[in-house]
DNA sequence: CTGAAAGCGCTTACAG
DNA sequence: CTGAAAGCGCTTACAG
């Protein structure tokens, strides 16, 4: 038989102790002056007893639930591993559950997974939308994760960065002719990444861009973009807007006898799982998600508990403080794997390298 | 200025209608007798004021907080966002929320993880364990999604059967000589696809295995498979348990120049989100997320009202339902593509096919 | 059919 | 430095 069958209660350990309800409270969050000899000695047996404090009372009681909501716009979408491991951890590191939501890509519905969340009672919402939507005002605090240029945005990757870094290493390379592929020309992560590549271009470069259209996307399937033939136009270096659309470039380019990366280089965005796992495996561009959901998170807890303070002297403090936070975009870093060699068809030297870390 | 301000709580709509807390509460909950006028009446008003229970003190009451843990393996897992889309769906539906929580990938971490969840106070988990770890006994309901035939499993894909489809589909197709492809031999799921596989091949059928060592997984980089010279002793199909292994073997074909699907065919498991965006697009076999997740969700909250109502009646009544569920694995289903075609090299010819619905 | 009362477990002023 | 008391919002027996 073990000792402690079930878990006590705050008072049951106060009964326990001997002390009142009040000083347990007091001496296990520190708050109240309780002597340190008296504290260590509730502390302890707390310890011993495994109690933890139930959060339906102490919710019930401060108004708190120790929750964050995460909305994503379509939780399949295949950076949701990433996001959702990054926001909790951060999270959790902070005190703080996770309530996952999703949209399904659907507008309205996200408005209503969002209704949902504050039912639920969370004290805040991360909230990653899709196509630039406009978070509505809530009235919980919300922290928005979309590029920097999107109005609203809280923190983001700086997706722009990020396309120089792309532009930059595939001119070192000596390409000369570049085709840019993207898929939505609403999308503001997707400007930001092609007008990165783009102002770092010099006018001697060609570089076109190719949204891939929907009806295209959708059948997937037999549906050719046509590489093999911007190839043969002179075209040798394909920058895709993310992994996805560069793994398509990848494989029909290798399926049409293109081959990869000794005639032509092909770069992607986002670092998904499977980048590193293929032949030749992919350079790309990686967000550092960390650094990310851990000022995503902590913008939330700033203004969550400048809610609880009212106190003048504090709120202004911690309001400067997110104010001149070093950034709300973080940088992205290149992640140079085999996809990118140097460009074959012209013997044209590298420009001088700029600063390349 | 808006009629409200802020939403009420039980005592102020109460107070409004001019009846008592408990009467507004039995008439929202349909419980207690309320007379049907008055229920009507009360139900209007508390629409109109956006009334909502809080969480906080239901959870306090009743012990109940409504909300599920998810703990899996490894979040960063391209199943993932399946996986976590389906269970929230499927959560939602019955009136939970879903906490996620990672383990990332590390075995001591999962306790921990599922710890943090009861601290939290779910009402029950769902696991999607990883290489077969085992789920100690906890406190809490807990459904485990995993392979049928691991001990303890709740629900899950018939692995074995979407094995057989695959096998099928290749031998119709006059495929003789296979490679199958994993990379651990200790998980139960891949052992179940790869059982179900060379269950349906008759013997004058080859089909080694190649599983991919750590290290060959680990550097992913260059690593080659080596996989052209299984072609040239004469292997023309390329089965691997799981997508991500599937575009390994088809970049690194596509890039030693053996054309797929018309020199040899590649088929994966798992249906991940890029497999149809690829050219050509994966053939492979998915499993019904939704009806497992139902499942998983379905006993879930089977054991937990079993928990509040020791009514004999209707425990028995409710046990029994889940005893006779039709089955706890879940049939896949074969999503034929574009990597699988006849094999060329021998002119076999296809035996009687089987049924292949 | 309806209401008054108690209590779920916690924290926070307020006394002492 | 410590404790008694109130109350967060709800639901559930129990009376009437």
């Amino acid at each position: 038989m073990s000792t402690s069958r079930t878990r006590p209660n705050l008072s049951q350990l106060a009964t326990l102790l001997d002390v009142s309800a009040a000083t347990v409270s007091n001496a296990l969050s520190g708050k109240g002056r309780v002597s340190e000899e008296l504290a260590e000695r509730i502390r302890a047996k707390a310890a011993e007893l495994g109690y933890m404090p139930s959060q339906a009372g102490r919710a019930l009681r401060t108004g708190r639930t120790q929750v964050l909501g995460l909305v994503l716009p379509d939780i399949a979408n295949p950076l949701f591993p990433q996001i959702a491991q990054a926001i909790e951890h951060a999270a959790s590191n902070a005190g703080y559950g996770v309530l996952i939501a999703d949209s399904r890509g659907d507008v309205a519905m996200q408005t209503k997974a969002i209704q949902q969340l504050q039912d639920r009672g969370v004290d805040g919402i991360v909230i990653v939308p899709r196509r630039g939507t406009r978070v509505a005002d809530i009235g919980s605090p919300v922290a928005v994760i979309d590029s920097p240029s999107t109005p609203g945005n809280t923190v983001s990757a700086d997706h722009w960065q990020g396309g120089q870094l792309v532009a930059r290493h595939l001119l070192d390379l000596g390409h000369r002719d570049l085709l840019l592929i993207g898929n939505n020309p609403a999308s503001n992560v997707q400007n930001d990444r092609i007008g990165g590549i783009k102002s770092c271009l010099p006018s001697s470069v060609r570089a076109r861009v190719l949204w891939i259209e929907p009806h295209e996307e959708a059948h997937g399937k037999g549906c050719h973009l046509g590489l093999k033939e911007r190839f043969e136009e002179g075209v040798t270096a394909f920058a895709a807007v993310s992994d996805l659309h560069a793994l398509r470039a990848l494989t029909e380019l290798q399926g049409a006898g293109v081959r990869v990366p000794d005639e032509a280089s092909v770069t992607g965005f986002d670092d998904l799982i499977w980048s590193s796992a293929i032949t030749p495996a992919l350079t790309t561009v990686r967000m550092d998600m960390e650094t990310i959901a851990e000022q995503a998170i902590s913008a939330l807890t700033i203004v969550i508990e400048a809610q609880t303070a009212p106190d003048q002297e504090k709120s202004v403090l911690r309001l400067s403080k997110v104010a001149k936070a070093d950034r709300t975009s973080v940088p992205m870093d290149l992640v140079v794997r085999q996809t990118t060699g140097p460009a074959s068809s012209q013997a044209v030297k590298a420009p001088p390298a700029g600063d390349m870390e």
